[in-house]
DNA sequence: ATTACTAATATCCGAGTAG
DNA sequence: TCTACTCGGATATTAGTAA
């Protein structure tokens, strides 16, 4: 591993974009940035371009500065090993939120017979009739619930009833709070629904753990267990 | 962000599991595997101690270690802001690999009408009738092949054909080497096929690009274009 | 065994300044 | 303006030990 002191520069490089393109600065704005001297970061520069991390030309007006592959591999190297951590299967797909509203549409659209029959053989369970809506506030929470939406879960087909059309859903089996078994939906992909969650169980969420609008819920997706 | 010489003992903290565990350890052995003191490790620690990062016990045999949710918070910004450069949705998804092989069973699985109405179909376009196979070589596009075995991409449906079964297989639309549309195909997910990668298009990509065996090619897939 | 203190040494940093 | 040198003070590290 590149020696730690370096690192830091080489973090505020890529920040800049020096990752993937040439950029330019000068020694005092980027000490400005990173509240060190200009002197250190004239040092720090010259460390890095002798170490082959950075490549650099200089020039009366600044320098232009550009991580070299060795520079962005050692940066891809740490990000690898805090993916294997914060990204790791088993642990990756908890989500926390809110819970807001109550059972409104949910109750209609899980009460289709087209959906519920699947619902039944697809996930083992009868679900309640209704969902639990969460609200994500963190943007953890949020990016995991974007990396859900592009797994593939299990696909519950559309179906047409009384002159309307139900698209098809995906879900994914789940554990509320640790303790209930149930499944997320993912109904349709807008910008909306990419900051809720919609959960469902065999029991009533709300009633079994007693949940106010505003209580804090949290929910492990099983992403390998369909 | 924390002081970035203690980052380093962080990382490697984490790294023994100490994120999500009690860990023990002596400072002896953490000096040994960091290529320091065990002085230095000893002061580190109680200095992390002392910032809230780690919580630990001493005992006559070590030391128990287990980071804080601050020091997993600390790393997890680390990850995050590495993410924003090294998982882009925009430009994650490049791949390269060494051209392998030639047409030969990917001619005969392609010409399959089973297969070939619905690539016209899905791709919107009539596909070469062989396969392009790369073989991949680095940890990174490697890494990068995994990702897109998760996602969902375009189901091509199996189908039966002369007693033979033919399973269903998923693709992406993907850009070889920024100047050829074509797509990706996913067919099994076998330990080999996680490090090769089956490029498909409406022309001779071989042909085409003047490719030899061993050339590279960059292939990027549009994971949002289906 | 341990951890962690003290003292000596090595390294780093910023101020001043040259080019 | 720039970058980057020298140099003195600050900080960090190691070695030697105490507990």
């Amino acid at each position: 591993m590149t020696d730690y002191k370096l690192l830091r520069y080489l973090i505020e490089l890529t920040t800049l974009g020096a990752h993937e393109k040439t950029i330019r600065l000068s020694t005092t704005n980027l000490a400005e940035k990173m509240s060190v001297s200009q002197q250190t970061v004239s040092r720090r520069l010259i460390e890095l371009e002798q170490r082959k991390l950075i490549e650099r030309s200089l020039s009366y007006r600044g320098e232009d500065i550009k991580l070299t592959e060795k520079g962005v591999e050692t940066l891809r190297k740490l990000y690898f090993k805090l993916k294997d951590v914060f990204d790791d299967f088993e642990s990756r797909f908890i989500i926390s939120g809110e819970v807001f509203e109550g059972f409104g549409e949910g109750a209609y659209y899980m009460s289709r017979r087209g959906y519920y029959t699947q619902f039944i053989e697809k996930l083992g369970f009868h679900p309640y009739p209704g969902t639990l809506n969460l609200k994500l506030i963190h943007p953890h929470d949020l990016e995991i619930r974007k990396q859900i939406e592009l797994l593939p879960g299990m696909k519950i087909e559309g179906f047409d009833e009384d002159d309307r059309a139900f698209g098809s859903v995906r879900c994914f089996k789940a554990v509320i709070n640790e303790e209930i078994n149930g499944a997320v939906i993912l109904i349709s992909r807008t910008h909306y629904s990419l900051s809720t969650l919609e959960v469902i169980s065999p029991v009533n969420i709300r009633k079994k753990l007693d949940l106010k609008n505003g209580d804090y819920l949290t929910v492990r997706i099983l992403i390998n267990a369909n």
